[in-house]
DNA sequence: ACTCGTCGCTAAACTGATTTAGCAGAGCAT
DNA sequence: ATGCTCTGCTAAATCAGTTTAGCGACGAGT
């Protein structure tokens, strides 16, 4: 890669200057006493000749790299970490920094030869991110410099970016609400390892819980809470199938996921029932099939892009050593009307 | 990031030795006279030390990262950049080399600045990638060095890995054939723009003469060809309810990708047809979702992960200027079957 | 006339590796 | 005794920057 390249030696030599000076009025130093004249030569210089600093080289003797690593679990199974990244990769590019991607897989021998690999480009910062919303533990040998857990929490006291779960279940009970369901609304997707084991997962209590404060506030409680081995399609097609036997039927069912959401689509659709009309769904994540379903998905949206960016500000620009919380914002699609009756 | 780490003066100075006899040592140099009294020494101070090179240091001499570049349009968008993602990674690793991201998402502006920033961290070569398999034009400055496409031809003669839509394409009608359909076969995702402009995608074309040349070798032709203006799943609705008007309905359906497919899937379940009885559905790409249908949709796999561990193979291990088609496995599900009549 | 301070700039050290050129000593032949 | 080769190793240059220490010229103050 690369080759006959301008280097600052190059750079001062046409501007008749010294190295040093070239390097101090390229790097913007304040308090130098160089002449504004000085400074002119050496930008036409750098200019004419396309300069561009070698990162290694610098980076022999500051020890800055201009690049953070993104360490994640998997990146590969997940639809979300595009998101993620993308984010990352925006506020990383707006502040010159490169990003360096590793993949643990969960397996400590690949996460030890990640951190070994990020450690020893130097880099400086890194943002350690989950694919699925939880509680891990950050390997000691990366908190030499900054960290921020991305999409995680942890027993160090590290900045952590979230989405606000709580928040999103408090809006779903909401929206429900305010559509006129009352007494009839069914959940989807308990899980108690889920709920229970913060290295499982936080996104399950959180939702719980702002569903379960905004329903009490309103006087409501639910009509039905249906368990779920795992949020996938089949156990939502499950759960909502054992719910159409229940004497009396829910208006509307609030399901822990998309994936649960259109399991509950499918069974609806074999029962002959309509969705709003007869029932209505409204649910987390916003997958991109949830948009794809007919009617559209209402849903509160895990906003990756935002809190991909969000770690990288927090790591760059510093900042709170809190927990920063991304709203999830509700994409209102066709699934939630007033109830029939 | 990083703290006292050793240098290698540290190990020669332990070892007894010169840094130059412990760089040759540790580097494994062919045709040095070093005793193998020093060889020992040398490995035992860098084990105690916990010796680990500097890479800044090092390729700031030998102009050698063991760092590759991940170039791509879109990462965000979708699903399949992590699979490229993950296999390009896991082929790195067993390489030794790290993986820097940047995505231009089409904006020449960005461009030309993931291209500076990879030049300036001096990568030892790039994997192009793009995220719909099609033409693109390959920015010069990056051809200084190794270069790989990754689902992506040019006109430049670089290696490309492809995925081969053309065997899917074959593979989907032989199904369909081996089921026992012959002359009833429609088809979705008709689409002049892909099909035509290469730098729009390669894949319509390629699935398309795959199918085309699969059916006539058995003397059979398509009963029917749906135009579709995108391949999202309203327009595989739209393309299935007009073939469920026509005077003779098909018994089997090829789609153009899974989108299209879950489209078809609605408009008949609203029908109330029944797949696969009443007709067969076969499709590309085996997006998630093609596992959550009901029943499961038979389609050709994208191979993403091998195509991104090919890519990674072709740019270190050399070989081949030539391009690679990587297999498109069919992923059989429930959605064929005999035709009814 | 001498000191002092400021201005504008530079030489040289330094970062941590690789690589080139070559040195001291031993063994052997002449 | 001299020259030669081979062995086992090292000093120093090099990569391309940043940073420290300081130098010469000039003006002002005493």
């Amino acid at each position: 890669m690369g080759r006959e390249r301008a280097t600052l030696a190059d750079v001062a030599r046409r501007a008749g200057l010294s190295k040093t000076a070239a390097s101090m009025v390229l790097n913007g130093r304040e308090g130098t006493r160089l002449s504004a004249e000085a400074h002119q030569r050496v930008f036409a210089a750098a200019e004419e000749l396309g300069y561009r600093p070698n990162v290694a080289a610098r980076s022999l003797r500051t020890r800055k790299t201009a690049t953070i690593a993104f360490v994640s679990d998997i990146v590969a199974t997940t639809r979300f970490a595009g998101g993620l990244i993308r984010g990352a990769l925006d506020a990383a590019r707006e502040r010159d920094h490169a990003l360096l991607i590793t993949e643990t897989q969960g397996d400590p021998t690949f996460e030890r030869y990640a951190i070994e690999a990020i450690l020893d480009r130097q880099v400086d910062g890194v943002v350690y991110a989950a694919m699925a919303t939880r509680r891990l533990a950050v390997p000691p040998a990366i908190l030499g410099g900054p960290v921020v857990l991305l999409n995680a929490t942890s027993p160090e006291p590290l900045p952590c970016v979230l989405p606000d779960d709580e928040g999103a279940g408090a809006a779903a009970a909401e929206a429900l609400l305010a559509s006129g369901h009352r007494d009839r609304i069914a959940l989807i997707g308990r899980n108690l390892e889920k709920e229970q084991d913060p290295e499982v997962s936080l996104a399950a209590d959180a939702r719980l819980r702002g569903i379960r404060a905004t329903l009490a506030a309103a006087g409501v409680s639910l009509l039905e809470e249906s368990f779920c081995p795992e949020w996938l399609p089949e156990h939502g097609h499950n759960a909502m199938r054992e719910l159409l036997e229940h004497p009396t039927r829910p208006t509307a069912v609030i399901c822990m996921n998309d994936r649960l959401a259109f399991g509950a689509y499918q069974a609806l659709g074999e029962a002959g029932l309509t969705i709003p009309d007869d029932l209505s769904v409204i649910s987390f994540d916003d997958d991109p099939i949830a948009a794809w379903l007919r009617p559209g998905l209402s849903t509160a949206a895990l906003p990756h892009e935002q809190m991909g960016r969000r770690a990288v500000e927090v790591l760059l620009d510093g900042g709170d050593a809190a927990t920063s919380f991304v709203p999830m914002p509700m994409r209102r699609r066709g699934s939630v009307a007033a109830p029939a009756d």
